[in-house]
DNA sequence: ATGACGATTTACT
DNA sequence: GTAAATCGTCATA
């Protein structure tokens, strides 16, 4: 199992700003098993990463930054390492990513799934409606970049925000218990990037093996 | 000013 | 499996 117990923890070690300066796949790697922490009027959220997907810039096709694209909604992809860059698209629907590498250059890590671990009911209350009949699931909080920012309350406001030192979006290290070993890791394409071409095909995603949590489970 | 589109989700056939 | 929802963003003019 990749995980010794649940993660139910508290509050625990930040990240630290080295830990987010590596290029997109390797932190998309080593944040699963991390911890988003959401903090709202003094209440934590907050959940295991167990699915990210890796951007890698102006040569990316797939990436909003693509081209050296630089507009008002990606600036926060050219901001230093361990920003959020939170974006809007669908008409209705929120999805945020880590930005790693060095500063200008515009990479960043998207957070497609977690498994939550604090604050549930929360959760639960921010994504009802969605699920038909009552309640929805618990592995329907979080199964999905869009999915994950509604629970968690995360929006565009959000975007630019120092995952680091902020004090109501964050990033903590793994829960107690928590081990993430790479042969625990799956790694497949990145989803909804068809029209990127070859870039499409490229293994940019990884999620944790055998996790309930996870948005898209690739093909066996 | 206008039109096309989207790193998605949900409901429905 | 397909289609609708829904509007900010961006490229073009």
């Amino acid at each position: 199992m990749p995980r010794a117990g649940r993660d139910e923890g508290g509050p625990g070690p930040r990240l630290a700003r080295t830990f987010c300066e590596v290029d997109a796949s390797k932190l998309a790697r080593r944040l699963i098993g991390c911890r988003l922490v959401r903090v709202r009027e003094g209440r934590r959220l907050s959940g295991m990463i167990v699915e990210t997907e890796a951007y890698l810039g102006v040569e990316d096709a797939a990436a909003h930054s693509f081209g050296g694209r630089r507009t008002a909604r990606t600036e926060a992809m050219f901001a230093r390492a361990g920003t959020a860059y939170v974006y809007f698209t669908y008409g209705m629907h929120h999805c945020m990513n880590v930005v790693c590498g060095r500063e200008g250059e515009p990479v960043a890590v998207l957070l497609r799934a977690l498994e939550p671990s604090e604050g549930l009911e929360e959760m639960r209350g921010r994504r009802a409606g969605r699920a038909r009949g009552g309640a929805p699931r618990d592995v329907d909080l979080c199964s999905g970049p869009a999915k994950l920012c509604q629970a968690m309350g995360i929006d565009r406001a959000l975007t630019m925000t120092d995952l680091i030192d902020g004090d109501a979006l964050f990033l903590e290290a793994p829960a107690p218990g928590v081990v993430v070993r790479p042969s625990d890791l799956v790694e497949t394409t990145r989803i909804g990037v068809d029209r990127a071409g070859e870039w499409a095909k490229r293994p940019l995603r990884w999620y944790l093996r055998g996790n309930p949590h996870v948005s898209v489970v690739a093909p066996a």
